[in-house]
Order: structure tokens, then C-alpha cells, then sequence
DNA sequence: ATAGACCTTCCAATCATGGGAAGGTCAAGA
DNA sequence: TCTTGACCTTCCCATGATTGGAAGGTCTAT
């Protein structure tokens, strides 16, 4: 299987497959005289293994640490929940500040009446001024 | 004022100052005989304005635009809440990806013992494996 | 043999920010 | 006056993950 295979059969690009030999995080596959990558079906594993762990919002290095966790098979599963409790409070953090972003600019855009007048409640606010402030 | 003094009058960093000035999202203050950058008021004002932008998530190039805005006394509101609005949608589809992440990684996490044996269930589904499904 | 769909490496760009080097300037104190 | 330390200047580099592209080699089917 060559690098064009592997990549359909993982869903991580050529580009990135190459990326991530590049630094570590798979190893590089056996070539062929012409020097083309072949991939076995447990190498496409490991592809899909990082291509989930990307997918749900770990890092790479995160990713690296789970795969290295993965294929111990002596490994505690309290290390990888770990991690994941860790990412999940990341992520959370995350969702609340977007989620702070929204509810202020919801209310400015509640605010703005989107007409052709130039008064604009969510340029003031940028601004720092707050002139037109009604309390709701 | 002095690159050190906007800086602390307006949140953004002196390099973050330059690096605005570089990409012309800012204007290039005047020098002193020394060439140091000297700031007025107005100049403190359009850097709060942008670093608020930037902490309600709109990109540099949003931020440009709304500087724009803020600086044309003719502009439409229109124009405005449309970027606003547009900006909502976008951190709510994020969100969305977000919430979808931390709702698979709590399954996974309850599902894991997290105890010393080696069987995971966040490994396995990262592997892709789904033997121990339970169906809750 | 040739077309075109692969593959290879290498280099660059993205976006926003920070780090640091090498050197010039200013204000306060000895 | 000289020194010290805190500023300022420009310049280049690094980050993280990914994409784009150039220049060139290889494979397959016609």
C-alpha cells in the first residue's frame, strides 16, 4: 500500500503522513527500490488511531503520549484518563470563553438595529464607549 | 507615550503594537528626534478598540474591517451586525465541535476504570476497537 | 512511447504571538 | 560626569498543524 492508499484508508492527507514521520510520531515504513513509502494494514492502524485522537481535540504531542500509552500493553488506564479528564477540562475552559464571545456579542447585535443609520451599539462597544446603555 | 506606556494603556503588547503597525491594521505613530514611536490618546483609543475585537475572537483581518467602520462616520450599522452576526454563527458551529469532543472523551472517560489494569476504553476507541460496548 | 497519475524532497506560507540578540537612548543616583 | 538599568529600535527565528507548490522521478495503461 503506498502513501496515496494510506491516506484514503486513514483519512490523514499524504502531506500530514509525511509530516508526522517527520517528527516522530510514526515511524518511517519500509520503501520500495524506487524509494516510494509501502504501508501495512497495522502501520494504516496507527493512522487511524491519530486521526481519531486529532479529531477529538488532542494535540499531536498529546496524540503521541496515547499512542506510546496504546501500544504498551502494560500501561495503567489511569494514565490515558488522565489525559483525557486533562483534555476534557481543556476543552471546557475553551467552550466557555467562545460561549462569552456569543453572549456578548449577541447582545450587542440585539442591540444593533442593522438599518442605515450609522449608530452602532457594537462599534461603541469595541470603542469602549457606552453611551447608549438601557440596562437590559 | 512610548510603546511601553500605550502597551500598558491598552493591553496590547509592544511587540503585538509593532507587529499591528507592520501589517498596516494600525497607523505608524510619529518618532521622537530619538525614533521612539510617541502615541496620543486617540492612537491608545484604536488600540483598546482592537484588542477588544481580538478578545471577542474576531480575526485580525475582521478587526481591520471594523476599525474601518468605527473610523467612517458613514458606514451602515448594517454592515456591522452582518460581520457580527456572521462572527456568532462561526464560534457557535466551534462550540458545537467542541461539545461533540468533550461528549464522546466523558463517555469514554465513565467507561474507563482508570485503575491499574491495562484495559481502556478511550484506547479502544481511538484504535477504532469497540469490543467492550455495552450499549450505554 | 507517451500521457497522466502517482511518488519523492525541499521550501514557503499561513495566523498571531513570543523570544531573543545587538545596539541605541533616557533618567536617576553616586 | 559617569554609570546603571530600564527603556527603545530593528532583525531574525520559533511556535503548531496544515497546505501549496516546484522540480523531478516512477508507474500504469493505452
Amino acid at each position: 500500500m503506498n502513501i496515496g492508499e494510506a491516506s484514503n484508508a486513514s483519512g490523514v492527507s499524504a502531506k500530514m503522513i509525511r509530516y508526522y514521520e517527520s517528527i516522530g510520531l510514526i515511524r518511517a515504513p519500509l520503501r520500495t527500490d524506487s524509494n516510494y513509502r509501502v504501508y501495512r494494514e497495522d502501520e494504516v492502524h496507527v493512522l487511524r488511531f491519530v486521526k481519531r485522537a486529532r479529531t477529538l481535540g488532542f494535540s499531536v504531542e498529546e496524540t503521541a503520549t496515547l499512542l506510546g500509552l496504546w501500544q504498551d500493553k502494560s500501561r495503567a488506564s489511569a494514565e490515558v484518563k488522565d489525559i483525557a479528564v486533562g483534555h476534557i477540562a481543556a476543552l471546557e475552559t475553551k467552550i466557555a470563553e467562545l460561549q462569552s464571545m456569543v453572549k456578548t456579542l449577541k447582545h450587542l447585535a440585539h442591540c444593533c438595529g442593522g438599518d442605515n443609520r450609522p449608530d452602532c451599539p457594537i462599534l461603541d462597544d469595541l470603542a469602549g464607549e457606552h453611551p447608549h446603555s438601557k440596562g437590559h
